[in-house]
DNA sequence: GTATTAACTTTGATCAATCAAAATAATATC
DNA sequence: GATATTATTTTGATTGATCAAAGTTAATAC
């Protein structure tokens, strides 16, 4: 069983892992995610290796084995549950749930917690719109589609490049154009073939459709 | 703010003083109440101490300061909403209710559990009949024992039935274990797990400990 | 290709909570 | 009253989680 303290490591890690779509993730990205000091980071890290929950890779970061991802999902599902029930049963305003969620993950049980899903109607999407995994630790992560069918205003989660043609992915570097990155579709116009964008705060540019075609990207709520 | 560990003493100590109707609660007691060695109850004695939950008389035992008391309190208040929420509205097993209010009530924060008891509608009992302290710790009458529990010789007045089988309420209407009965225990031993009392000028009888169990009695003065 | 800087690791210390086992005090027994 | 028993306290050690500050590496700059 691991502590709550582990599940809040294994749980932030998922959740970087998940955002940056990326594997091994940085000692000093965990300490700020956990709010404590880089040492204490480290330490843990070790710890949590010797208990098989992750892998670490000195001055790399760490990586979760299969045991820990299963629990780091698991705390996700729990954590949305709870702000689902937080907000639908109980009529807690938005701003408090996360909180409250963070607190309650730990202690629920999972016969609880089942009822609980029960009670709500199996939700499948948080108060903030985030998939809530399934009980076997999945997430149905809504589908990819491609820049170029996005809508004007929207904002979306860069997941993937299929195009591995050198000199373009040279340009989406420079672009910022990477997996995990959020873009905002300033604008999109057939006659123009173009879609405009905006990353970050850098400069808008624009994107033929082409090229657009060739980022897939999910679309964040 | 206590830990959760320091709720947990708080909680046990109030719960047998209420019981054994004491002022000091002594460290063996406290010891086997929390499942830790003598050493350990001396030891966070100490602490608690120091951190103004209570007094400790050495060679004695413990007693709740107004501080400690008041916590205490809360953490009952918090362990009969949750049972309650549990068994009303998930519709968890009588049995399993006790070992998972005692997990959640350290997690749920007061915001929570005022939106809990609204959603409840304000309940004054917990499942098991135990009243629920009110919001600011206080319990709005002698809190009813099971028949189980009581000395011999004592003269008490049943309070409520929990079983709702018909079978077993025949019985005890037979028997005139009704609410508002007074009723006097003439024994009890635990090595004959039977209870032995008196209704009124009937002969006396004997009931199990597994039945004596669902009777919930106040003390007669 | 060295110097600077940023990221990471080590070291030594602390705190809460616990145990086992030895020491002490209080109570009961003869 | 001396002894045996039981309850309590002390002592010394451990574990998990943390910090501050000093020490290393690796990357970046010049």
């Amino acid at each position: 069983m691991p502590s709550s303290t582990v599940e809040n490591y294994l749980k932030q890690i998922l959740i970087v892992t998940l955002d940056e779509n990326c594997s091994k993730v940085p000692m000093g990205k965990v300490a700020t995610e956990l709010s404590v000091t880089p040492g204490t980071a480290t330490s843990m890290a070790k710890n949590m290796e010797r208990d098989g929950w992750l892998t670490y890779y000195p001055r790399q970061g760490v990586a979760l084995t299969r045991k820990g991802k299963k629990v780091a999902m698991n705390m996700l599902r729990r954590h949305r549950l709870l702000e689902t029930f937080l907000v639908e049963t109980l009529d807690l305003d938005w701003s408090e749930i996360h909180a409250e969620a963070e607190e309650l993950e730990h202690a629920i049980s999972e016969k609880v917690l089942e009822k609980l899903d029960q009670f709500l109607g199996r939700p499948r999407y948080d108060p903030h719109g985030h998939p809530i995994p399934s009980k076997g630790g999945v997430i149905q992560r809504p589908s990819s589609r491609t820049l170029q069918s996005c809508k004007v205003g929207m904002k979306v989660k860069i997941d993937s490049i299929l195009d591995q043609e050198s000199e373009f992915l040279k340009f989406a570097r420079e672009k910022k154009l990477l997996p995990g990155r959020e873009v905002r579709i300033m604008g999109s116009e057939i006659q123009a073939d173009a879609v405009t964008l905006k990353v970050g705060r850098d400069q808008p540019f624009s994107l033929g459709f082409r090229s657009a075609e060739k980022i897939l990207v999910l679309e964040v709520v």
